[in-house]
DNA sequence: CTTGTAATTAGGATTTTTCCTAATTAGGCT
DNA sequence: AGCCTAATTAGGAAAAATCCTAATTACAAG
């Protein structure tokens, strides 16, 4: 969960998620689309989000394409919209650790 | 936005949101909560929480009552719900601050 | 004014993040 | 093979985050 709200923290990935949810793109074409940062430094952001479970990647000839991937989104989600109010907490064994009266 | 979702980024600002939810609560409250750390790191989060605008503040005599500042909570749900595809961009001007509708 | 409690700020050591250039891996093409 | 494009890793400098102890501010009560 902290590398969900810890990726998102950063512009140019909250920028790239954004972007993917028109749908699927390759690294250059992500890299491109920032003219203020090296392609390396996209690269690294882009590790990011893979490793907080926020994109997948499949490869495509020479290319690699990143994948928004929804479910991280709705964890993320569900922890809000419980803070909110307007869901319940988790029941699952694993997560659950206060006792709400809901 | 960054400082919202860079301050739900930690496990101990999450937790003292969560706290939170029940309603508001002293520094003195917060910090005995954490046993694992000490009094002005606690401080520490909550002015991170502070500048994220997730929480606000009143003075009560000596003691200092920290409340769950909702509408900061929306702003974030807003965005990732945007990512999901189940809200609307919010009529951009700029850093829309609470104008956005349902 | 002094003392005690509540809470924050100051200063600093350590770790993590960020972002660059240079080097490297991976795949397609002739 | 050799070469070109696509993309990532390596290494390191600079900046930011984390979290401590010590010092300080804010407030209430005697």
């Amino acid at each position: 969960m902290s590398q969900v709200f810890k990726a998102l923290g950063h512009p140019a990935r909250r920028r790239i998620v954004e972007m993917l949810r028109a749908g699927p793109m390759t690294s250059g074409d992500i890299a491109a689309a920032f003219d203020d940062m090296t392609w390396p430094t996209v690269t690294g952001h882009l590790n990011a989000l893979k490793d907080a479970g926020l994109v997948s990647t499949e490869r495509e000839g020479a290319s690699v394409r990143y994948r928004l991937r929804i479910s991280a989104v709705e964890e993320a989600v569900g922890f809000l919209l419980e803070l909110m109010g307007k869901a319940e907490p988790a029941t699952d064994p694993k997560e659950a650790k206060n006792g709400n009266p809901a």
